[in-house]
DNA sequence: ATTATGTAAGTAACCGGTTACCTACATAAT
DNA sequence: ATTATGTAGGTAACCGGTTACTTACATAAT
């Protein structure tokens, strides 16, 4: 520690820009001299500041990466999914838990631009809300790359991967009417977020290409937490006219949908049918087969790495891409009619 | 973007001195100048550039968090307590998943020393392998805080925070025990790793402690993966003399052998009792009642970061503090022997 | 009247790298 | 003999903050 450029320069009798060439491998330094730098680094113990490397490059290797709840697997693989091509490209990760919370987010997003970071992939916590958006606006056009993952942000056009929400929910809801199912019931996710609004959006759709009346008395808001998902699949169990199916609009609901559906000694599918969303490793593990719309996570993490170095290369960053992963609806039983 | 503080000062016709002052609320700035200064950031679009500031400070306000796997929720809940506490004194997190390789977990601990991070929380890939034991000590020389979480370093008095791996495998073994169960197989972890270590040893020390000779038939060594739950499964179930139960010593292999259990259409306990390490959400949610030794996962990334906050604070670094939490056995039926 | 203390703000060096620009020499090409 | 090119390496400014030190003046204490 302690140790600089130039005391190992003064060591080596050499000068500092010597050093750095041998540091970085650029201009021309004869073996001889290399090697005599290299052994004095090595006796030093001199480690170069990356602190100072950036200033002086004006230019971080870290990106920034803003999840919402870091606890829910799904962040888990997706962060994974960047984290193994940052890995590869040399790239530092500084982590945001923005707990769902937009003040936290902003916070986040001001220590990151003072961080002088080189880019951002972020699930934002919602999209109505003006304020981050307009924060995330502010650094684009500092210069900073965005790229969204699952979530949009309203009247915005950043790079972006994504899920086709309307065609999963769809596709789910049709093939509960395919069983048989007239009366489902869909929990979904808060109005504020776009993936809860198209999931609906299938949903409805998918009556309507049907021809079965929307029952607002079936439709419920949860905020995409466990205890949302008990808390609307008890209300739902009290429904005069009882639903014969359930559509769960993410992982973490759709456990509490399956916990309240346990509680009350309802089996899946005789006495309920359930369709959820994300692929939970868990529930096939015992065995319990739940039908889900299921997203490729960790792809969808290394393409939004991909998508961001992409605009990294290139300076160009008038030009969006913006990439729908496909969801895939996988059948495994729970969505049976069975009388 | 590209604003400096030597630009404002000359907007607002002072000197860059009197900014940096607003900007950290120290020395003497009169109300009128400071009022003056705020203007002119707001209108400039003045953001402090945090790597300048590090560089002149000699310190950074960020902390590395190397985890060996970040797709195991145990780790994300982890770092959620890391988190929440980083967060409250406005400290970055950068994330390193060394994916249980010693070689990235080098590469990493060499990019935070460049980073003059100001400590590190770690999980360290095993403990048997000297050259990142060597490493962190280098590290911790240099001045730099180590704090370890769940798994420990052969030889080191880095602080850190574990469970009582030996205890919670004697509980666990002895309640297999009086319920009956002499026949007890254990899946543990590798023999590099210390909890893997440790848990055999509970196990073992259970065993002595009830005259039940050791049968080294019933003894397996996975890799904590899910895989080898599995396969270690499969591989009990052909023993002839047949166990009557296992422990399995972590939550993916946990998973893998309860996965084993239901495709050899066993059931839990009557087939075969269980009791596995960590609280698994999901298999509750089910109504599956695994009986587990739980750890407080987000309780103990919030003690690792006290611990690290701590040793930040005082700068002597000649003590060393080192924290058990307790496991809990918490039993929920899979452990009984039924005849 | 003199000295101490509080308030306000500036000068310039420093943190530790990078790099444009320059010098110097050897060899090759004209 | 002159010029171009390749090799080797040094000088010093710069990146954008921080801070020790200094000046200057007003008010309070002796």
């Amino acid at each position: 520690m302690g140790t600089n450029i130039r005391d190992i320069a003064r060591v080596a009798k050499v000068s500092s820009t010597t050093v750095s060439r041998v540091l970085n491998g650029t201009g021309y330094v004869k073996e001889e001299t290399k090697l005599a730098v290299l052994k004095t680094i090595k006796e030093l113990n001199y480690t170069p500041s990356a602190v100072a490397r950036s200033l002086s490059r004006n230019e971080t290797n870290t990106i920034g990466v803003l999840v919402p709840d870091i606890q829910n697997p799904f962040f888990g693989e997706v962060i994974k999914g960047i984290s193994s091509l940052a890995d590869e490209k040399n790239l530092n990760i500084i982590l945001c838990d923005t707990d769902e919370n937009v003040l936290k987010e902003i916070k986040s997003l001001n220590m990151l631009k003072e961080q002088r970071i080189l880019g951002i992939i972020i699930t934002p916590t919602n999209d109505t809300n003006e304020v981050n958006n307009e924060q995330l606006s502010v650094l684009e056009n500092m210069g900073i790359p965005i790229v969204l993952v699952d979530r949009d942000v309203k009247h915005s056009n950043f790079d972006g991967v994504f899920i086709d929400n309307i065609k999963g929910a769809y596709e789910a809801t049709n093939a509960l009417i395919k069983e048989g199912h007239r009366k489902i019931a869909i929990i979904t996710g808060p109005d504020s977020s776009k993936p809860g609004r198209d999931r609906l959006t299938g949903y409805k759709k998918a009556l309507r290409m049907n021809d079965i009346e929307l029952n607002e008395e079936y439709l419920f808001y949860g905020d995409f937490k466990y205890d949302s998902g008990y808390k609307c699949t008890q209300k739902i169990l009290k429904i005069e006219d009882r639903p014969t199916a359930i559509l769960v609009c993410n992982n973490m609901m759709n456990l509490g949908s399956i916990r309240a559906l346990y509680e009350n000694e309802l089996r899946i599918p005789q006495d309920m049918a359930i369709i959820g969303f994300d692929e939970v490793q868990m529930l096939d593990v015992v065995g319990l087969k739940i039908s889900v719309v299921s997203r490729p996570s960790t792809e969808m993490g290394k393409t939004a790495m991909e998508l961001l170095l992409k605009k990294l290369e290139v300076k160009d960053h008038t030009s969006t891409e913006r990439i729908t992963l496909l969801s895939k609806l996988v059948l495994k039983g729970s969505e049976k009619l069975i009388k």
